[in-house]
DNA sequence: TTCTCTAGGGCAAACGCTTTCTAAGATTAG
DNA sequence: CTAATCTTAGAAAGCGTTTGCCCTAGAGAA
């Protein structure tokens, strides 16, 4: 059943059927109704190729992620989707699995559909294949990772706001050796991590001496603890990279029995929605997958619907923030473990303002 | 660019680049290594949209899912994913988060963008939209829910077998008093869990009586628990409709200093991905989500690639077995709590093999 | 040499829409 | 009452492919 269909039965040109459903106002509300009626008698749902095809854009777009099983993810893809429904786009979502193939057949891939735009929301990417996307004039979006130039938006992550705080409310609990587990060195954002550990500690006259190497898995968090505790001087506190090195800590600490949080406090860092769900709640620094997924989206409409805007460079920000639960406590005295703060918290989570801090 | 800019620069006509890059063997090797370098050289890409107009498949399947976030479903969409992507299709991921005028809009945006199948992974959906997508024969898959007519293939889930696994295990153990905690009770699958467990329990002679009911998610596990220790004889282990709401009775303990597995054992359903990350590792029914997937696409496949199998009525079945990790021992003794089988386990998880039980 | 056949390439018609251009009425001005 | 202007619907030209059909050239047979 197609537009030539309708207009037979509605006894007009297929123009006016089309004029119709994209509501151009011109028409005439006699024949719009007599149209709308035969569309909704038949069912008729206009051909989204045959409109893109002529139309040139898609209304599609590319989402392309590192491991939608990673649990930071599945909120992103969720919000993206989201603002997508809402402003009549498609999106096609691309896992990468950090396979080079996989992401060179996923770009390929979105080119051949004609995206309106792709986000790379992922842990690094080859410069070939942005290569390929721009060459085609394809709208992109990055987080952290983007080349600096002009014709991709860039979201930058503000690290040093959150690990400020965590690091502030650790000290604030008498923790003075608080160690770091970091990410894969070869990732931007986990050295900007690491480097926003290291200035907060210094800024409290701390030094940040301890510093172990993770994976940004919770294997690699369980091997750090195993480090750390081998340590002469083993460290009250730590500060995890992200939330699944947080959550090797604790389930090591658990094997081990290290109390969390009377014996070690923990603090991760991405707020996944399982940092809520573990025993005990996570302490954690919130890069919120939320904002980032809307800021992201926002970003790629701007440059594709405002032509003025397709030719400037954009820069787009995304603050993070500690979060309180209950992996953090009092520094254990010396003596036999001292009682913690938990009796005195609150059951929920709660954001810690940023008053007070700095 | 397209496939004329080709043909002119490689001095035959679009008809032959088209066969060229399809590899359709009458055209001369000669003639297809001359288009292939033009292609090459300026990186044409085929457009998809007019692919798919003039060959009326879309190579588009649609992924409907409950909710991303919820844990269960990203292990899904990455192996629907990689399927696809070996397969040439293209994947539109829905995630209704159980509203209606989602879902609504969703299946049109299908319709509209005419993929090629659809899979509907979520619990529960109108019919007055599976008719929509009926009337415009779409192939359709579902799981557990659908609608028992030809045209629709079906993916039965076993529960029986895994349920019956995690009961024996625990009576093994010397549980006699052996909880259940429901989903919400409008879901067939929650039902069909539930009876499940009833049944395993009479066949071993033991009263399936303490059923309680939650929510699938870890509130109601949190409720569930609350509401089990306050029964004048406790159960000694509980089984679980799905493992958010093991998490959530497994959160709950140790808010009240029950001890796992000591003192209670957990057991939950579907295996999602951070049943391995909780404290203590959870010991589950999996209900493998690769498997699920990949039969989903494999059902959606058959029935786009045969012509033949199209009117067919297809049925798959999906088992599901238990996996041990450390959230169950031996059943307190009445006593001082007794010692657990902790000591004796592997750290790894293992599945339990189905001899031995029944 | 002529005829027949076949292999393989080109022409052009779709696919289902949007949109420009055109023309027919309707409306207003002179 | 005619001419000029405006309004609105229809005719038709694409959008970038695939594919059925036809045509030609060259091989082989007579």
């Amino acid at each position: 059943m197609d537009i030539r269909e309708i207009a037979r039965r509605a006894k007009v040109s297929t123009a006016t059927v089309s004029r119709a459903i994209n509501r151009v106002p011109t028409v005439d509300p006699q024949l719009a109704k007599r149209v709308w009626k035969v569309v909704d008698e038949l069912g008729y749902y206009p051909n989204t190729q045959a409109r893109a095809l002529v139309s040139g854009r898609s209304r599609l777009f590319g989402l392309i992620v590192s491991e939608i099983t990673n649990p930071f993810f599945p909120e992103i893809v969720q919000t993206f989707e989201n603002q997508a429904v809402e402003n009549n786009y498609e999106i096609l979502i691309t896992s990468t699995v950090h396979d080079p193939k996989r992401m060179e057949s996923s770009v390929r891939r979105m080119i051949e559909r004609r995206v309106d735009g792709v986000a790379i929301l992922t842990f690094g990417m080859e410069d070939t294949l942005i290569e390929h996307l721009r060459f085609r004039k394809v709208p992109l979006v990055f987080v952290d990772v983007g080349p600096d130039v002009p014709g991709i938006a860039n979201i930058r992550v503000n690290y040093q706001n959150g690990i400020r705080q965590a690091i502030q409310h650790l000290a604030a609990l008498r923790h003075t050796r608080i160690a770091f587990i970091t990410g894969p060195l070869h990732l931007k954002s986990a050295l900007a991590r690491r480097d926003a550990f290291k200035l907060s500690m210094t800024e409290i006259g701390l030094s940040p001496e301890l510093i172990v190497v993770g994976d940004h898995r919770m294997e690699g968090g369980m091997r750090a603890l195993l480090e750390l505790t081998s340590l002469s001087n083993r460290p009250t506190a730590v500060l995890c990279s992200n939330d699944m090195t947080a959550i090797g800590v604790m389930r090591e600490a658990y094997d081990h029995n290290i109390r969390i949080p009377d014996d070690l406090s923990v603090v991760g860092f991405d707020d996944i929605r399982m940092a809520e769900f573990t025993t005990p709640p996570l302490t954690t620094v919130q890069m919120s997958q939320h904002e980032l997924a809307k800021i992201a989206f926002r970003a790629l409409l701007t440059e594709v619907e405002c032509e003025a805007a397709a030719h400037q460079h954009h820069k787009y920000e995304l603050n993070t923030s500690l979060v309180l639960r209950r992996s953090t406590a009092l520094a254990p005295s010396g003596g036999p473990s001292t009682t913690s703060l938990k009796a005195s918290r609150a059951s929920g989570s709660r954001k810690v303002s940023a008053t007070g801090l700095r």
